[in-house]
RNA sequence: GGGCGCUUAGCUCAGCGGGAGAGCACUCGCCUUACAAGCGAGGGGUCACUGGUUCGAUCCCAGUAGCGCCCACCA
């Protein structure tokens, strides 16, 4: 601070304050219609998918993750000169939304959903949405998303409500949508369809009970879990090669607890190795069950209501299906019937994914999309690179999907979402499905149920452009450039979007997936309500400023990998962004500008710190076309910190006060230029501070990214910089082994390297030798440059660091001369290598005589 | 049962054929006039184990032992 202060120099105070400087930045970021997308704008394009969070949500650690790296993606390709576009919208999110809006009404009114009818009560979850959905807006805000908030979606709106619609009804019309009577995954508390997807298997400690049906000669045992279930079997079943039970087949059997008689029959599909190789069949409980029954013409007899109760006529009914398990198991018992019970037994066991409850599969009539061909176009579009995934490495995941894939459950037995587009006729003969605007014929009523969420979010990529219309936001914008999102929704939402995007419209809805990780604590454990080691990014946000949050989630975020944080890693970002407020500061205070001619040929640090930042742009573009965050913030990390500030800035405090002091406050600038939009994407509100304060320009959002001059490398300068590096470091180790405290000048004579001793002097705290100099001691560095000071020394500690380095040095000598003596090595490595061991070789033997002879002018 | 991946410094992770790296943590010394949210210096690793390929392996191959994730209709 000892320049002159340059007039109209903003007062930055000493620490950076986020909360004083991010608040206004982000409104007036969207006043000035930056995340705006023109339609029309001649520049090339680039669009980009925003996962839209659920209306009910608020923003979690991933939303925190993922948002800040499709910000980084989407800002730099604006400052690199594309059109963006990053459209915002909000999932209608039907089960969650439901469930949350009748919990709201219960504690509010006391009512349940169903004291309304249902157009009153989607009145109330509208209302519910307008009061308090959609909190996780303002949140995206605060985070510095910078999507455009002009096209804000919301999946229930009517433009795509009308998407659904028209794209139901063009599949319903080429029989890709079909309604069938099927075993669906049934929620008995949610009381309402799930597909496949929606329901997460466990190992859970259940029981294998073993029971005879029949007797005498012609029983049979059968081992089941759902010991309750017997009361619907209409079979049992047994392979056809089984020798064992050959004599039974298409023989009847008793059913214990009932009346009926049920055949035995023979299936390929029972494993004859399982347990007894007898399977009872109850083909409206089960998926397997029910495919036996339909090759067998079995009856499908229903034992159990939607809530999961028994209606079985008799002693069980009306018993939950566990409480039924367990008098059943009970009665079996008493008529002698059990065989073995092994438990407890541990199997897989299907849980709602919503509600956790126990699935129950239940043979119900429901819409279904036919996948078959559109999974197999989803498949081909990455096959054939259309779509291309990153990593790659979980390009496996998403093959493995799109190949096996089930048809898909449509129908939910909801209240909120989008109503089925199918109207039957009162006879309930004849069925049509209805696009936008269409009306069904008097009389007629439209089916129930809503489509699952995901229907609608499969769509997002074009529906939210003006799809069905030609619109001009559709023609530009479709398909996106890229899909960035967590590799837990590739099943629910990545392949459903690819496979509706090709459908509708014949391209893929984005060229690249980007598959980010989840976020894990510090210790790399998943983070949980349970285990207590959730954190709210808000929370870090007040403590640590909006982009040390940011940094931090970039830093973790290697490709597909999961991304631990900790708030001391927090903090650490916090102090970045603090290094590079004072910086920058440190460059205003001293006259840094942008303005006027950087001169052609450079001198010294000014020509080095040039040449390290052309590098640094080259690798930090290569790193982000990779999606390398972590990699290219860490780069960022160190030039910023290890080079400009710990090396750069400090020369420049000697040249500021000679006779290039003007070159450097030019370079200054350019520098602090560069680099703060380089860390733009990464970190925007500190840099939009520092920027338009040293810049004094518009924004550095609308800054160009910045690009290579070839012409600024000089290899010479950085050459001479690391020679220069080399010697301080060395001179600094001596002072500290020496206990000589930095504040201290040493009197002391050098002779290089060439031209840079007063910067060696002065980073050293070596001043020049008076009167009376005495050169009591002396050391020469590993580059060559003799140091001569005026110092008592302390042989005890300078011999043991001399005997350090000799160590290393003789073991960095036996190495490199065991390798040269293989003559193998010398004759069949390449010439560069084995030049390279020469060189070290005798780089060791100089360091050597040189330590050698250090160590015998010790005194002793 | 299928598929994918991991094991490198105390912790979290990069590196992935020719000299073991980062952040945090740790030790010592410093309020050196941008920054103590800082500065300087330092310590710390038979790169899980066993074989193989190679002139050369943390890196490639095989096996072993741990750990993790995803998918699957095993009663």
């Amino acid at each position: 601070m000892t320049a002159t202060r340059p007039e109209n120099v903003p007062d930055l105070p000493t620490q950076y304050a986020p909360a004083e400087v991010e608040a206004p930045l982000y409104e007036s970021w969207v006043e000035r219609g930056y995340f705006t997308a023109d339609a029309d704008s001649p520049k090339p394009r680039f669009a980009m998918v925003l996962p839209p969070p659920n209306v009910t949500g608020s923003l979690h650690i991933g939303h925190a993750l993922g948002h800040t790296l499709m910000d980084v993606i989407v800002r730099r390709k604006r400052m690199q000169g594309f059109e963006t576009l990053w459209l915002p919208g909000m999932d209608h999110a039907g089960i969650s939304t439901q469930t949350l809006v009748e919990r709201h009404l219960a504690e509010t009114e006391g009512k349940s959903r169903h004291d309304y009818t249902r157009d009153e009560f989607v009145a109330k979850v509208w209302e519910w949405k307008e009061e308090y959905g959609g909190q996780i807006l303002g949140q995206m805000r605060r985070l510095g998303d910078s999507v455009d908030w002009t096209r804000e979606r919301f999946t229930m709106d009517a433009g795509l409500s009308v998407a659904v619609r028209t794209i139901f009804k063009k599949l319903y019309d080429d029989d890709l949508i079909y309604r069938a009577e099927r075993i669906i995954n049934w929620c008995p508390r949610c009381l309402t369809a799930l597909s496949d997807i929606e329901v997460d298997h466990s190992e859970d400690d259940g029981e294998l009970i073993s029971i005879r049906y029949g007797d005498g000669d012609e029983s049979i045992v059968v081992a089941t879990t759902r010991a309750e279930t017997m009361l619907g079997d209409t079979a049992v079943a047994v392979h056809p090669d089984d020798e064992r039970y050959r004599h039974l087949i298409g023989k009847p059997v008793k059913l214990p607890l009932t009346n009926r008689r049920i055949p035995i029959v023979a299936d390929e599909q029972v494993d004859p190795t399982f347990g007894t190789g007898a399977v009872k069949v109850t083909p409206a409980h089960d998926p397997n069950d029910f495919e036996i029954g339909q090759r067998h013409h079995l009856p499908n007899v229903v034992m159990m209501d939607e809530r999961g109760n028994i209606t079985v006529p008799g002693p069980f009914e009306g018993l939950d299906r566990f409480e039924a398990r367990s008098a059943v198991v009970a009665a079996l018992r008493e008529e002698r019937r059990i065989v073995a019970e092994k438990r407890p037994y541990r199997h897989s066991v299907g849980h709602c994914s919503r509600c956790e409850t126990v699935v129950e599969p239940r043979l119900s009539l429901q819409w279904f999309v036919r996948v078959a061909s559109l999974a197999k176009a989803a498949g081909d579009a990455v096959r054939d690179g259309r779509t291309t995934i990153e990593p790659a490495s979980l390009a496996p995941r998403y093959f493995e999907w799109v190949d096996n894939m089930h048809d898909w459950c449509i129908s939910r037995q909801l209240w909120w979402g989008h109503q089925i587009p199918v109207w039957y006729s009162p006879s309930g003969d004849d069925v049509v499905s209805l696009g936008p605007g269409e009306e069904p014929p008097p009389g007629w009523t439209q089916d129930p149920d809503v489509l699952d969420t995901w229907f609608s979010s499969a769509l997002f990529p074009f529906s939210t452009l003006g799809w069905p219309d030609e619109t001009a936001d559709l023609k530009r914008f479709y398909p996106n450039d890229v899909l960035l999102t967590g590799y837990d929704i590739l099943f629910f939402w990545v392949v459903r979007m690819m496979m509706f995007g090709l459908y509708a419209m014949d391209d893929v809805p984005f060229h690249t997936v980007v598959l980010t990780g989840l976020i894990r604590d510090q210790f790399g454990r998943k983070m949980s309500k349970s285990k207590g080691n959730t954190v709210d990014p808000l929370d870090w946000m007040d403590a640590y400023g909006t982009d040390a949050v940011r940094y931090t989630m970039a830093r973790g975020a290697n490709p597909g990998t999961d991304v631990p944080v900790g708030e001391e890693w927090v903090a650490g970002s916090r102090n970045f962004c603090n290094k590079v407020w004072n910086a920058t500061r440190f460059a205003l205070l001293n006259g840094a500008t942008v303005s006027g001619t950087l001169p052609r040929e450079l001198v010294g640090p000014d020509a080095w710190i040039m040449s390290r930042l052309q590098t640094v742009i080259t690798e930090v573009d290569e790193l982000y076309e990779r999606y390398e965050f972590a990699k290219a913030a860490d780069l960022l990390y160190h030039f910023a910190w290890d080079e400009v500030c710990d090396w750069y800035v400090e020369l420049a405090k000697i040249s500021l006060a000679g006779p290039r002091a003007d070159v450097t406050r030019r370079v200054l600038g350019e520098v602090f230029d560069a680099l703060l939009r380089l860390l733009h994407p990464i970190v925007p509100f500190v840099t939009e501070a520092l920027w338009t304060a040293l810049t004094g320009g518009e924004s550095v959002m609308v800054a160009p990214w910045p690009t290579v001059d070839p012409d600024r490398r000089d290899e010479a300068a950085e050459a001479a910089v690391s020679a220069v590096q080399a010697v301080v470091t060395e001179v600094r180790r001596f002072r500290s082994d020496q206990g000589v405290k930095p504040s201290d000048s040493v009197p002391a004579r050098l002779a290089g390297p060439a031209g840079w001793e007063t910067e060696v002097r002065s980073l050293a705290r070596l001043k020049e030798p008076g009167d009376g100099f005495a050169a009591t001691a002396s050391f020469t560095t590993g580059g060559g440059v003799t140091v001569e000071l005026d110092l008592s020394v302390d042989s005890v500690a300078r011999r043991a660091r001399l005997a350090k380095e000799l160590a290393a040095a003789r073991k960095e000598y036996e190495v490199n001369a065991a390798k040269l003596a293989n003559e193998a090595f010398v004759d069949k490595a390449p010439a560069a290598v084995v030049e390279k061991h020469r060189a070290r070789l005798a780089a060791a033997e100089s360091d050597i005589a040189r330590i050698e002879a250090a160590l015998a002018a010790l005194p002793s």
